[in-house]
DNA sequence: AACGAAATTGAATGTGATTTTCAATTTCAG
DNA sequence: CTGAAATTGAAAATCACATTCAATTTCGTT
């Protein structure tokens, strides 16, 4: 069975958190393991109908949150539109506005950077974002 | 009068264009430049309403993109709620999630690195969001 | 295995910001 | 003035996200 570091993970938090272990939850959370990159809770809900025809949107939205919650995902939010990524190592993101391709960045000069500058006005920064939106390098043919 | 300059500009961009010239526009466009900060369409709706309760937040939300393509605002969007700020010269933002005080902050390096950056994928950055998230000075006293 | 309190599910509905529709009105070139 | 074209604004549509609630499922306890 694949899967299965999360899977306990899962089991852990939700026994921690007095929640049922239930099987739309196993498998929204097996579908999500499966995409590489950043998903909608649309496209996410397509992909999960395609095996589990009787799991609906909702659940596919509220254990999305919940696996967020559970730190096995992380939101981000490109141009408004939610997406879900499996979790990892801070970063943020290019995002090429034709073909939607999406490129993770990391640096920590640019951290570093910003946290000083919030230092400057007594700021306490709990989250940040830094989205890149052009063309990538295979768009820039036309 | 008041914002001549900016009338001005209005009006070149109107005729260029073959659009008309209204007084629901040129008093949006006041309102507007009476404005400090970074302002949301309800709100700029609402101060629109004082001075002249006959016109709609449809014009008034349609004129401020007119605003916007015109080069005299810019529409920024903090966690998915659309402002908009007279134009200036680019920089970033820090947002209380408290109070919702905003900060401006530019870095010349940040700048450059992030435009480095992207050259290391062949990326073309057309524009860019870099949004610090957090709890001002003020609202760290609880 | 059965019970039952509590959590979960999912179809339907609500929400809120934004965007579009369309008939009436206004602008402005000729 | 005239009339074509643009604009207005109330109403309705859209869209992603979030909540409701009756039916179902989970799971600790018998
Ligand atoms: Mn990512
Ligand atoms: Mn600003
Ligand atoms: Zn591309
Ligand atoms: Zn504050």
């Amino acid at each position: 069975m694949a899967n299965e570091v999360e899977k306990r993970a899962l089991a852990s938090y939700l026994e921690e958190h007095n929640l049922k272990h239930t099987r739309q939850r196993d498998a929204i959370l097996d579908v999500f393991l499966s995409v590489t990159g950043h998903v909608t809770s649309e496209d996410l809900y397509q992909r999960v109908r395609a095996e589990h025809p009787q799991i609906g949107y909702t659940t596919v939205y509220r254990t999305m949150r919940l696996l967020c919650d559970a730190g096995l995902a992380q939101e981000q939010s490109f141009d408004g539109l939610a997406r879900y990524e499996v979790s990892h190592a801070h970063h943020d993101h290019l995002i090429c506005l034709r073909c939607g391709k999406i490129i993770e960045f990391e640096c920590e000069m640019i951290e570093a950077t910003q946290n000083e500058i919030a230092g400057r006005y007594g700021f306490r920064v709990l989250r940040h974002r830094h989205e890149l939106y052009g063309h990538c390098v295979d768009c820039q043919k036309d």
